[in-house]
DNA sequence: GTCTATATCGCGATAGAC
DNA sequence: GTCTATCGCGATATAGAC
């Protein structure tokens, strides 16, 4: 009814991975990306900071959901499982759902350093967050950034072990196992 | 007696970083850099990648140089000790010396989330080098991985630690007490 | 929405180094 | 001669200004 429709971003997003999936990202052009979705280059660049911005739309609530399950985590737990059981949380809801979606983005994603620099900057964003969580918690500054940090790379090494794995594996397990093998590897031999 | 200076690259870096003091990241332009150091543009995107790049120069060989520390490291330590001996033999030595240097470009980077995002990539850089250097060494692929992200995370937080505190502390104490304090952290409560 | 700056890169030519 | 670094010109798309 709207003379636009109210998901301009997300028919953004469905043009752009449909055109990186054809032609790669390098070679796909903003004003393409806007013309397939129906809408005009400026309107693009409403929705998303840059041309690389758009692989990201799905992760952008991802801070705010970790910080706040963080925050209502049950008591008792080390700074580090409080951190992780933020992660665990979302890793066993929503992400489980949308492997395939994932996987699609992870491989675009690999296939450009731009991609990957970006993807570690959302990275950092969701470390800082936790961070921020964790002080609120009690737990001192220093402290909580290297190990919301740390729990960023568990996070993040526990995607790409699930996303390379056999599809029947649950996300949360592996990160579950991810963060017992720190554990182990931390405390040395 | 060269038409060229043997050391374009780092003039390149001198005149970036002075014109980013002077006017900020974002309003300095490429053709001004090159002109400031003698250069035409087109020879600085033969040195650096893009415009960011100029502000990671001294980083190139860091990875070569920490993984090849890794596989020279003592024998019987655990896994995350083979990576942070490398990280401690440079934080010990080169980094020391360039403390001053390092603040100014850390000042430089903090202005633009572009640069941090950069800087996030030669991080994860130094991480896979590490990761390869710990699997030539023996230790299992998916450790490795997991171990040298750890690894970097400590190195990063006590470069931001280091720079941030009083002068004349050193930086290989700092990223030996983070290392402990990981330890801590780790394990629980 | 339109207009434009400028980052970025391909190509061909050139100038010294060895 | 061959190799490598530089230069000049030109084209295009991103991204921000108006």
């Amino acid at each position: 009814m709207a003379r636009w429709a109210p998901d301009a971003a997300l028919r953004l997003e469905e043009a752009a991975m449909s055109l990186f999936a054809e032609r790669g990202f390098a070679s796909t052009t903003v004003p393409q990306i806007a013309e397939r979705a129906g809408l005009t280059t400026r309107t693009f660049f409403r929705h998303f900071a840059d041309k690389r911005d758009v692989l990201f739309l799905r992760q952008r609530e991802f801070p705010e959901v970790v910080s706040r399950l963080v925050a209502a985590a049950p008591d008792g737990l080390g700074p580090l499982d409080l951190a992780m059981h933020g992660v665990e949380v979302v890793a066993a809801g929503d992400l489980q759902r949308w492997r395939p979606e994932v996987a699609a983005r992870r491989a675009v994603v690999r296939s450009e350093p731009q991609l990957r620099e970006r993807e570690l900057l959302r990275a950092a964003a969701l470390a800082d967050a936790i961070a921020e969580a964790l002080v609120e918690t009690g737990v001192p500054g220093a402290d909580a950034s290297l190990v919301a940090r740390t729990a960023s790379v568990l996070f993040e090494s526990s995607l790409e072990d699930w996303i390379a794995g056999p599809d029947d594996v649950l996300l949360v397990d592996v990160v579950r196992a991810a963060r017992r093998r720190l554990d182990r590897l931390v405390v040395g031999g």
